[in-house]
DNA sequence: CCGTTATTATTGTCTATACATAATCAGCCT
DNA sequence: AGGCTGATTATGTATAGACAATAATAACGG
């Protein structure tokens, strides 16, 4: 049972109009009464009114359109929030002992390849190219490939990551602006199999993440987890967005 | 090059405010000047601020604590939006012909593990178990494996799914409050490999869902797709949330 | 020194009002 | 009919002020 707290006035009406869409009784395109007659209805300021219609325009559950009036929305692509831990973070924070290791590195001239991974069209770039395997308790938790843009991070060429790997490094230097993720499965090769002590062929999870600032790139990493140990969890209600 | 647009007020004191956090300027716990600091500062009223700082607190990016102030908030776990589209207009969208066959059907008391997969807890339940194959421009597209709580849906016992599939007919008849995804890798089995027409032991991207409604689940789903076909992508930026 | 009480700073909510902006509509002129 | 024009309507943004809720801090009394 929940306690019968007393919602702000803002909050009790997007509750009632939320309720009304939610339950199919204003059905998608269905026009929501104007903030003008929901004042007179609910005996509040227009202001507070705003607030309620705003917040579920914000959470994509009506459309405002001026003069024409706020309408419900199209049903929506099902969005869900995906977190997805810094990879230190997350081994640390659920209370295990966390390690990396370098396995390559090399800085060059960026390849085509490097340049598709990054999605830069452009020109000659630098980059640093490296491969680090991770461990939770001493067991292999997931490999990474990793590029960074040394136009965009150029300090990462002088840094040794002995107190960090790159990916926790980096987060802590430049704040990104956009990320963009792309998840797949793939049948473990070799290399990868081997590093995470795998069989080969054993599926794997593999999340390709970009992460951009201000329109560059800075960094493209490849990081597969063994399918067995691991998944990614998305939570999501519309109500509460 | 963006066209200089006359910003709102109080987008612009967000934007402000928004890059002193993302540029490090001000580091996680840092206090933000109280509203009516930033009043004096900007020169506008402490409703317009307030707006500002409300809505960098609802993207997460600052703390607000009554008395005490705001604070710029710890590094979230990394979170993006993760769009996952109903089946049939996922391939009908993209030009392909859509079209489903039902392999399985039964009608059947919750067995202990249909009650896992619901995740709810609670006694006796009757549950429609549906196997699913969907097929774009003729190829196995993706297998799912649908159980439906008739408790929520008991409507879901007469329908005979000739017109759309269970997932798009669920989505019309009822509208779900909250979903939960769980994303691993799988080695196909036999029998799945054998629907997908993929060798067994590929890796397959597997997606559950879970969808509720006030609380009670209303239908769980797990959806196989072939690893080297198909892939989710997610996109996300703070500054837009 | 400790516990209680009063003060105060800060955010949370709300009102009433105002003007701006955009889109629609009706009427008018050509 | 076609197009221009102005009125109307609904939302967008902003202001100034008010009171409530909360928590940190200061003042006080034992």
């Amino acid at each position: 049972m929940s306690i019968a707290e007393p919602l702000p006035r803002y909050a009790e009406i997007r509750r009632a109009l939320e309720e009304k869409i939610l339950s199919g009784e204003w059905p998608p395109g269905h026009r929501v009464p104007s903030e003008h007659d929901l004042v007179a209805q609910f005996g509040c300021s227009r202001m507070t009114v705003n607030k309620a219609i705003s917040a579920l325009a914000a959470a994509g559950l009506v459309v405002r359109r001026r003069r024409s009036g706020s309408f419900v929305a199209a049903p929506k692509s099902q969005e869900t929030v995906l977190e997805v831990h810094d990879i230190k973070a997350e081994i640390t924070g659920s209370g295990r002992a966390y390690r990396y290791v370098i396995l390559d590195r090399e800085r060059r001239r960026a390849r085509p390849e490097d340049l598709a991974r990054l999605g830069a069209a452009r020109g000659p770039l630098d980059v640093e190219a490296l491969t680090v395997l991770h461990f939770a308790d001493e067991r292999p938790f997931v490999h990474e490939r990793r590029l960074i843009n040394l136009a965009v991070v150029p300090a990462a060429a002088r840094e040794a990551f002995a107190a960090s790997p790159p990916g926790t490094w980096l987060l802590e230097q430049i704040p990104w602006t956009e990320a963009e993720h792309i998840i797949r499965a793939e049948n473990a090769g070799a290399d990868v199999a081997h590093h995470l002590a795998i069989a080969r062929g054993a599926a794997c999870l593999v999340v390709v993440r970009r992460t951009f600032q201000a329109g560059a790139t800075i960094t493209a990493v490849t990081l597969t987890y063994p399918g067995e140990r691991h998944q990614l969890v998305a939570r999501f209600s519309p109500a509460t967005r």
